[in-house]
DNA sequence: TAGATTGTTAATCGATTAACAATC
DNA sequence: TAGATTGTTAATCGATTAACAATC
C-alpha cells in the first residue's frame, strides 16, 4: 500500500462517499469514468476529485480516466473494508439492538463479536445471531476475544467511564453514539462520534434560515 | 433576532456543539464562562468562539466573559429550538422506530406528527404514542396537518421517488438516512443527510491509519 | 499522430488564528 | 482607575480551484 500518512481530515470524510457512488456505477455496469463525469455526478470540482484521489495514489490513465471497478476497490482498500476487526456493541437498548441489526459490519471492515449491557431486561435477549451478555462479563470476554473496537449505546453520563474501562481491556476504537464528545478526553484513542440530536438540530436551524418567515 | 445570512456552514455545524456544552455547564450552576476558558474545555481557540458568535451578535461582555443561561438560550433561539415543526416519519422499520422512540422532538425544534409505512406488518403498530399509518393516507393526511418536514428511514431504491411525493405535499425538508445523497437532487429542499454507513467505514479508516502494522 | 484526460504545480479562496483597540 | 475580556480587523494557514505539461 501507498502512503497515507498526513491526509487531511476533509479527504478522508470524502473517501465513503466516492466509494458509494463507484459502487452504483458498477452496479449499473459503468466501466470506465473521468473525473468530469464523476465532479458532475457527485457535485464536485474535476480537480478535487484528482486531488483527492493522488493523496493516496495514481489510480488513473491519461487519456481515458478511471477504471470504475478498480478504483472501487481501491478506496475499499484504503479505508481497509476488507478488513474484519472485532468489535463488541455496548449498551443493547433500541438504538444499540437497531444499530447491530441494521448496520453492514462486514463490509465496512468489521465483525460484531460481542452485545453487553447492564440492565436484566435486556440480558439474554437475542439480537442479529448475538445474545447481550452482562457487562460484568466484559473482562472475561475481551481476554478471550480481544476486540479491538467498541459501539457505545450508552447514556451520556456513563460514557467517559466505560470508555475508560474498555480502554483498559485494549479496545481504544470507538464509534461513539453517546450524547457525549469522546474525542476530547482519551489521547491515543480512535474515536467517531455520531451525534444524532447534533444532526437534527443543524435541520431545525437550516429550516429556520430558509424560511424565517414563518415565525 | 439579527441577521444570519450568509453564516458559513463550519460555523453552523458547530452551533449544536456550542448548545450542548453551555447546557452541561448549566446544569453544573456555572453562570459566567470567558472565550478561554470555554475554549479549553472545547478544545477550540477563543478566537473561533469569538468569532463563531459574533456571526449572530454581540452575546458578550467585555472585561466580563458571557453568561452562560444567556448565551445558551441564545443559541437555541438561532437554531429556533422553540418551534415545533410538524414532522412525520417515512418507513417505519427498526430503524425509523428506533429514531421515533430515541429523539428529543420538542428540544429539538419539531413535533413528530405521523408515521407511515407501507408494510402490512408495521402498519397498525404503536410507536411513542402514534400509531404506524399506511403510506396510501399520506396524501390525505398532509392536506390536513400540513408537516413542513419528513425522516426517511426507507431503502435508498425508493428515496428519490418518496422525497419527491413529499414535496409535492409541501414537505420539502429532509432528515435523510437513506443510503442516498437526497441532496444532489432537490433545489429547494431542505436537506440533512445521515450516512451511518460512511461514518463507520470511516472509523475503519481511521483505525487503519493509526494501526497500519496488523495487517 | 491527435485527442483526451490525468497528475501536479500554481493561484485563489475561505476559514482559522493572532493581535489589539474598545469597553465593561 | 486598573484588569480583564470582548468585538473586530489583519495575518496566516489550509483547502479548493484553475491551469497546464506529461502521457496514454
Amino acid at each position: 500500500m501507498p502512503k497515507h500518512e498526513g491526509v487531511s481530515l476533509s479527504v478522508i470524510k470524502r473517501l465513503p462517499r466516492y466509494y458509494r457512488f463507484l459502487g452504483d456505477l458498477l452496479s449499473r455496469d459503468v466501466t470506465r469514468i473521468s473525473s468530469r463525469e464523476l465532479a458532475s455526478l457527485m457535485q464536485l470540482t474535476a480537480s478535487q476529485i484528482r486531488q483527492d484521489l493522488n493523496c493516496f495514489g495514481g489510480f488513473g490513465q491519461q487519456g481515458y480516466g478511471y477504471n470504475v471497478a478498480a478504483l472501487h476497490k481501491e478506496i475499499g482498500n484504503i479505508m481497509g473494508l476488507n478488513k474484519h476487526t472485532p468489535m463488541v456493541l455496548i449498551g443493547a437498548g433500541n438504538l444499540g439492538r437497531t444499530i447491530a441489526r441494521h448496520m453492514d459490519f462486514e463490509s465496512s471492515g468489521f465483525k460484531l463479536v460481542g452485545i453487553f449491557d447492564d440492565s436484566p431486561r435486556v440480558i439474554g435477549q437475542k439480537v442479529s445471531s448475538l445474545t447481550v451478555q452482562d457487562m460484568a462479563g466484559l473482562e472475561a470476554f475481551c481476554k478471550e476475544q480481544s476486540p479491538r473496537a467498541a459501539i457505545l449505546c450508552i447514556p451520556k453520563e456513563v460514557a467517559f467511564e466505560t470508555a475508560q474501562r474498555l480502554m483498559k481491556l485494549g479496545v481504544n476504537c470507538f464509534w461513539n453514539f453517546s450524547h457525549y464528545d469522546l474525542s476530547l478526553d482519551f489521547e491515543g484513542a480512535v474515536v467517531e462520534n455520531v451525534h444524532l440530536g447534533d444532526s437534527l438540530m443543524t435541520l431545525c436551524y437550516q429550516i429556520n434560515a430558509a424560511y424565517p418567515e414563518d415565525e
